[in-house]
RNA sequence: GGGCCCGUGGUCUAGGGGUUAUGACGUCGCUUUUACAAAGCGAAGAUCGCAGGUUCAAUUCCUGCCGGGCCCA
């Protein structure tokens, strides 16, 4: 026994840093610990980190569930696996450009493509390195040396790679069909990137004249599509038209180059007490009417151009914007005394997530990837993923139900993976690039290696090179994927496909997708498409999907409600004496919510015992502190108390004379650990970090140490031995939680770091297991409740707990450790 | 309109057909026992959202309602 060899007398966020930097700083040192080696021999284990978006600050509900994918990375290399953790960037997209577009002032179309795509690359650039930062000082353990950006050329070479794939196999086809398409940002969207807004619009009611005569009324919100009508249709048991079915009306509007008159048929889908319950079908005012319009086979008209203006079937209207057509055709129906009544009424307008622009139903020629025929398979291959939670699956399953069409993949914009395809001079044939080659054919020319292909039957023709004098003049794509094109592919990237075919065999399917339950829909099903039509496997052996980060109050964070907190201002909370404060807008008043430290370690601790995965988490810097630090400065006064017992030299066997005490907690710890080990293996990150803490704080120093200090200040062999094994385990136990906090201790009491165990601890065999530990910890509560009533007597006598009392018996179950009790509670 | 989640002391949270209903924060009281007052121990504090139903027994299961949230249409 001697000084305590930790000195500090807590944990502090200085501390943290300073270890943070250390651990950060030597990277041959950070590679050994952390780096992916493929070849160790060990099971790999790879998990698909989502590739964070830079676009400035990091939001902390995200921070928060990075730092718990962290601690499955680091709870899967305690379980002895050959972890692959990569830091993946996701930098393609129309977010950027947004950006770059706000910064200049100036909107994409207007500048030459390729100087436009070095502004974005740059601007991102910026964000990546801010990003690369929050995501050490947060601890996460990933494999930064190979760092990959969706932007890049390998990352590119994939996605394109896997398209042509694809298109071979017949999976990804082209065709001419009706499209979400935003006039705004003059690109095709997919229909889980559509929003749905509440607007107030016109619904109005026009008389239409039948061929007879015969006036009747139809309502509607979109008089400009009159000339897009392709026929009208009332319900099938809707008597009141009847007599109408069959017959021909006249198009109140004027028109150019197409039929007059539609005729009037039945369908279902009609809601008869809606307006007059007579419908038109125009091509296309909504996906009904995609619906209808496919059914009966009719032949959609373009009327709406691919910059937002009508065409020249629209007759008077043609050149004019949507809204200009709209009003003008108003107007042209009120001078013919066609409208009956104008009335407002609230709508939900469809609009694109990313520009909130209304969106047109329009035909275009894309490139899709099917997967309406895959469903079922699909369905079958989810079943064999574990999903933790496993409720969360339905969230999946739910989007599934819904898909109708296939997936558009194409878009025209531009910082994104250009679609690899060039076109032969008389359209028949196409030029793909050779596998693992990126390219961009809007510049440039097909590179060595390429195949032609027949576009029709994709059947391969030969090489570009021999064929490059019988296509004429090729043609490059202009468009570009859509970035769910790319992102699906993070988890082949990440486990080697095509890169590295040996580690794909072991890697794939994925250890594990982590990921927020608001990209299910996305990311989650788009990657597990991909990995169902390439190899007819499921792309995961787990799904982890956590709930969202929310305020105080349990609502969104957003920049409107003004309730957002800063991950930077929680972890460097308390660093270097400054505290922080947050303002914060609740749903009342705005609140000032007040922090002395917080820090990695306690924000992590938070996370991981605060809350199941899966549910939604309230953000609150003031409970994070409060509910937590403690729990921290309690670990570490344990480890500091034991630090000033000198380490026994073998802590791998116990000595034979350890006492009944000693018995009693290592059975109550086995336990505890067996708890904590099937809980890493289950990803159960809450049961784990409740149990350490529970154990950490509660029975351990309060019971176990007390009972035994007396001992260990007389250098009892096997209290020393039972106290160093317990906290060299715990923190070993607890690293995937708090790795600098461990880190720290470990390496100042044992010499090594907790962060490099590659196996959980286990006690010897027969040690705290067995027919006798079950016995001792049925003694357990006895244990603490004859403890308490002895503090409490104490405490009613109004003596201190040092005080000798007398008169005390001693439970029979106990008798065992009837010494020990009676030296500390001073029993006579 | 649909799916899912949530409603338990002042606040947050665990549990789950029969319990004395878990823990944390806060409050109050007591205590500086050779680790820890940024601590320990103890106490007070809950008709487990509301209304029905099933049951010998409901906070727990079922139905409906109310309130909050997320996603979707």
């Amino acid at each position: 026994m001697g000084k305590p060899i930790i000195e500090n007398k807590r944990w502090t966020i200085d501390l943290e840093k300073k270890i943070q930097q250390e651990h950060y700083s030597d990277s041959d040192e950070y590679s050994k610990r952390y780096g992916f080696n493929p070849d160790s021999g060990k099971e790999i284990f790879v998990v698909d980190t989502p590739p964070p978006y830079p676009s400035g600050t990091w939001h902390i509900g995200a921070v928060a569930q990075y730092s718990m994918i962290d601690v499955i990375a680091r709870s899967q290399r305690l379980l002895g696996k050959e972890v692959y953790f990569p830091w993946g960037v996701d930098r393609n997209g129309i977010n950027i450009e947004f950006t770059v577009e706000k910064i200049t002032g100036r909107k994409m179309k207007t500048y030459d493509r390729a100087e436009f795509l070095i502004l974005c690359k740059e601007t991102i650039d910026e964000y990546t390195r801010a990003m690369r930062e929050t995501a050490a000082r947060v601890g996460l353990s990933c494999d930064f040396d190979r760092e990959y950006f969706t932007d890049s050329p390998e990352f590119r070479a994939i996605s394109q790679s896997i398209f042509v794939d694809l298109f071979k196999r017949g999976d990804i086809i082209e065709d001419m069909r009706p499209n979400i398409y935003d006039p705004v940002e003059g690109t095709t969207i997919a229909d889980a990137e559509v929003q749905r807004l509440q607007r107030m619009t016109r619904l109005i009611d026009v008389r239409w004249t039948t061929e007879d005569g015969e006036e009747i009324t139809i309502s509607t919100t979109r008089p400009e599509l009159i000339c897009a009508c392709g026929i009208i249709i009332v319900h099938p048991d809707d008597e009141r038209y009847s007599h109408l079915v069959g017959q021909r009306v006249l198009l109140p509007v004027q028109i150019n180059g197409r039929s007059e008159s539609v005729v009037i048929t039945t369908h279902s889908s009609v809601k008869s007490d809606f307006g007059s319950g007579i419908l038109m079908v125009c091509s296309f005012g909504d996906q009904n009417d995609v619906t209808v319009f496919r059914e009966l086979g009719l032949k959609p008209f373009q009327v709406i151009d691919l910059d937002g203006n009508m065409t020249s079937i629209a007759g008077p209207y043609a050149g004019l914007s949507v809204s200009e057509a709209r009003e003008k055709v108003i107007e042209d129906l009120q001078n013919d005394n066609r409208i009956l009544q104008i009335v407002d009424k609230e709508q939900e307008v469809p609009v694109s997530e990313r520009g909130k622009n209304p969106v047109e139903i329009i035909l275009l020629k894309e490139w899709y990837v099917r997967q309406t025929h895959i469903q079922g398979r699909m369905r079958e291959l989810i079943d064999e993923i574990e999903f933790h939670p496993p409720r969360n699956r339905q969230f999946l399953l739910d989007w599934m139900d819904n898909i109708t069409i296939d997936w558009p993949i194409s878009r025209r914009r531009w910082y994104h993976t250009e679609v690899p395809i060039w076109y032969s001079d008389d359209g028949l044939k196409i030029v793909v690039p050779p596998s693992g080659t990126y390219v961009q054919p809007w510049h440039e020319s097909p590179p060595e290696g390429s195949r032609v292909l027949d576009r029709e039957t994709r059947e391969d023709l030969g090489g570009w090179r021999e064929m490059e004098s019988d296509l004429g003049k090729v043609i490059g794509e202009e468009k570009v994927f859509d970035t769910w094109m790319d992102s699906s592919n993070s988890n082949l990237f990440v486990s080697g496909y095509l890169n590295d075919p040996s580690t794909f065999k072991n890697a794939f399917p994925t250890g594990i997708r982590p990921q927020g339950k608001e990209i299910v829909r996305t990311w989650l099903y788009y990657t597990l498409l991909k990995s169902a039509l390439l190899f007819d496997k499921p792309a995961f052996k787990h799904i982890w999907i956590d709930g969202l980060g929310m305020d105080p109050w349990g609502r969104k964070m957003s920049k409107s409600l003004g309730n957002g907190i800063d991950a930077d201002s929680v972890l460097e909370c308390g660093a270097g004496g400054r505290t922080g404060s947050w303002k914060i807008r609740g749903p009342d008043k705005s609140v000032n919510l007040k922090a002395n430290k917080i820090g990695s370690e306690c924000f992590r601790l938070w996370k991981a015992c605060d809350a199941q995965v899966g549910d939604d988490f309230h953000i609150n810097p003031e409970e994070i502190e409060k509910k937590y630090f403690g729990v921290l400065t309690k670990m570490f006064n344990v480890c500091r108390f034991a630090s000033q017992f000198e380490v026994p030299q073998d802590l791998d066997s116990a000595p034979d004379n350890l006492a009944a005490e000693d018995y009693w907690i290592l059975a109550e710890f086995r336990e505890m650990m067996n708890q904590v080990h099937s809980s890493w293996e289950k990803i159960d990150i809450y049961t784990a970090a409740q149990s350490i803490k529970n154990f950490s704080t509660g029975v351990f120093p309060s019971h176990w140490l007390e009972m035994s200090k007396s001992r260990l200040y007389d250098d009892d062999e096997a209290a020393n031995w039972t106290l160093h094994r317990i906290v060299r385990d715990i923190l070993d136990a607890f690293t995937p939680i708090c790795p600098f906090f461990t880190h720290h201790l470990s390496t100042a009491i044992y010499g090594r770091s907790a962060t490099d165990s590659d196996s959980f601890p286990t006690l010897p065999d027969g040690l705290g297991e067995g027919q006798k530990a079950v016995i001792w910890c049925s003694r357990t509560d006895l244990i603490m409740e004859f403890n308490s009533s002895i503090w409490k007597m104490k405490k009613d006598a109004g003596i201190s707990l040092n005080s000798p009392i007398e008169r005390v018996d001693i439970p029979n179950e106990l008798l065992e450790l009837a010494d020990s009790l009676r030296r500390m509670h001073r029993i006579s």
